[in-house]
DNA sequence: TTGATAACTCAATCGACTTGAGTTTTTATG
DNA sequence: CATAAAAACTCAAGTCGATTGAGTTATCAA
């Protein structure tokens, strides 16, 4: 599904260009307001290339002008901003129950998001619905079809058959298909496909906790825990697309090894509570019990610390990210106890003086983060330089 | 000491031939030999802009003619092959206890390696012996200094001061400095500064098992255990430039949980021998038990399997790598039997029916891979196309 | 023998960045 | 308050490097 880039591609004036479009929105985005010259600084392009480019970005109504900045002597600098509506993404996340849509804006602000029950799976039929509820959304956010810059796509992962596949509960029939091909040709967009970890990841860095961050970890909750692993800005994929199954590590917990996200999940923490007569099948019943202080749901708190500071060490001193940030399906009041009841090990390469971000964060995009994440992922896209790769 | 990027660079002119350049001599290293036409394809580059490149490359000694080759009809291809003798680097590792340095060509190959014992550290010192010794290598190898493209240094990591600084075992005046900088000037030479995995990894990127891998691991035995990831052929370094510090992590041993360094590494071996009486100082000592099947080391070894598969099983899954390579200061016999032994977890996402390269590979480079690598830094360098970061 | 095919070269063109001179606006200074 | 320094920006020319298209050469197949 996920094919690799083999050989990288060459350079040419064209491409340059683009290279150079996405440093300068970089830029802009994470400055907020800047004025040309600094940019030119900071990107070590001349001051008339950065406003060739914002020319070209302004025409294109994905810079705005706003004010001017006056700092010390000379001719204050005109300042350029995102235009959040200058291009729309949209977002889609196919689980075996469900299809949920979210669209934003450049900004990351999310302007619409829907939610349906699926009952079949096929992809000829998904498709259909996925082209009413993008129709519906536009309508609603009153999103223009042609400034639809492209779609992400979130499919339970892994991709390819290996031994984690566990049919039952997945897509086979999504698993022979080249889903961002298929996808784009009968969307009429770019489509870009991840796993629910990696476009959480993304959600977060498009407008959420890791704007200013370029490396860093995100454990995601879903059914199980996913990693989504950005590196330089850029997902960390492994060779086949499946890197972050953190999930099934084996991890020490307090009755032995443990893989961790039988310890560690909202699954774990259901099961537990069923064991005790305790049905919590929806994230807001969680919470209300989380709220009650239920005995039971602190009993698997207390039962998780372990294995789950296990788990943030070993990201820690494997990765070495500025932050580790927990969101998915969980709610917010479990994701902050789990946060506080860990363990940081002081032996780890994370507990260093100089470091101006947590350890530990929770992400700001709640529930629909991996939906919301799938459009963040197209979003990103514009403003990463990539190193262009493959055919 | 490793700063990181806050802002990726603009594209020029200039800039895209250097870019292009690295795409071309990748290209032949993992061709072999190879036509200006199929580069071009390869590359989407006009066969003219290739054309003009290896020309270029040619008049600088890098690349060199080597015969035609003809595939049917039409002219055959001239065919260019990288100039072993075209350029070489210096690799330094610096160990508390000694000085070690080797001289690689382009093609990866050693041409000189010289080991010098420490008694003192620093900086300083330590300087003038690197000076010393790089001049005795380059005599040796008749390699004239102004053909020496850079230098690549090791060091013990951690990089900065972080939970696992350990300042008895290492080198506590060389952590306040700047050494790429500082060596830099010393030496005269560009200076890339890493850790003993990840260098390491990229000796057998240059010229060993990873030759024709883009995305692998490499799990370095050192006193302890390091990892280095390879990612699209770059090295993941982390924020701070301390990823792969697997060795501290907590993994599921036949006793309950252990520090897996603690259970899997040369010192760990050596401490096991040492409690039943038997010492093995050397690699060769170790070998010899090995070879005579000594009762205790392969009491060890049998202790071992099992947070030894753990520590595979967490890799794959966390970063879904082509292959898993394994060496550093270890016997060649102890490296195969750990391979051998591993129980490959059937539930990771590297048990692919797609997969053409075992899941873990022992890695060539023997034991002076550190200093090795740290002149396959500087070559690996010129062969991959890097985005330009930072100021 | 001839034509198709492929690799390669030459010369012209083009796109995008850089350079350097000049303009405008603001602030600091005497 | 006048003036000079400083900074942002624009204009026009220059440069670098890739692309394009026509032309050459060598090989193979029919």
């Amino acid at each position: 599904m996920t094919a690799r880039s083999d050989t990288v591609r060459g350079a040419n004036a064209g491409r340059s260009r683009s290279h150079n479009r996405r440093v300068v929105l970089d830029k802009v985005r994470d400055a907020g307001k800047i004025g040309r010259a600094e940019i030119a600084r900071a990107t070590g392009l001349s001051t008339q290339a950065v406003s060739n480019i914002i020319a070209e970005l302004v025409a294109d109504g994905l810079l705005v002008e706003d004010g001017r900045r006056s700092a010390g002597r000379g001719l204050p600098a005109l300042l350029y901003a995102l235009n959040p509506k200058g291009g729309f993404a949209l977002g889609v996340e196919i689980r075996p129950d469900a299809l949920l849509i979210s669209v934003l804006d450049l900004a990351g602000q999310e302007l619409c998001a829907l939610r349906e029950t699926l009952d079949t799976t096929s992809p000829d039929w998904v498709c259909t619905r996925i082209r009413d509820l993008r129709d519906t959304a536009l309508r609603s956010a009153r999103v223009p079809a042609q400034k639809l810059l492209g779609a992400g796509v979130v499919l339970p992962g892994p991709f390819g058959t290996t031994g984690l596949s566990d049919s039952a509960s997945e897509l086979p029939e999504w698993q022979q298909l080249d889903v961002a091909s298929w996808l784009a040709e009968r969307l009429d967009l770019p489509v870009m496909v991840e796993n629910d970890a990696n476009a959480a990841a993304m959600a977060e860095r498009v407008a959420g906790v890791a704007r200013e961050l370029h490396t860093y970890a995100y454990l995601y909750f879903g059914a199980g825990l996913g990693l989504g692993l950005v590196q330089d800005r850029r997902l960390m994929r492994g060779a086949f697309g499946n890197a972050g199954e953190i999930g099934h590590a084996m991890v020490p917990g307090p009755d032995g090894a443990v893989v961790l996200e039988h310890a560690v999940s909202r699954v774990a923490a259901q099961k537990h509570l069923a064991r005790r007569g305790v049905h919590a099948t929806t994230g807001g019943q969680l919470e209300t019990l989380y709220r009650e202080a239920n005995p039971h749901l602190r009993q698997w708190l207390d039962r998780a610390a372990e294995p789950f500071s296990h788990a943030v060490a070993m990201i820690e001193n494997l990765l070495d990210p500025q932050t580790i940030i927990l969101g998915g399906a969980m709610p917010e009041g479990i994701l902050d106890h789990l946060i506080d009841s860990v363990t940081l090990s002081e032996h780890s390469v994370s507990n260093r003086a100089d470091r101006n971000v947590p350890r530990l964060l929770r992400g700001r995009s709640g529930p629909m983060t991996a939906a919301r994440g799938a459009a963040a992922l197209v979003i990103n896209q514009r403003f990463t330089p990539q190193i262009p790769a493959g055919h």
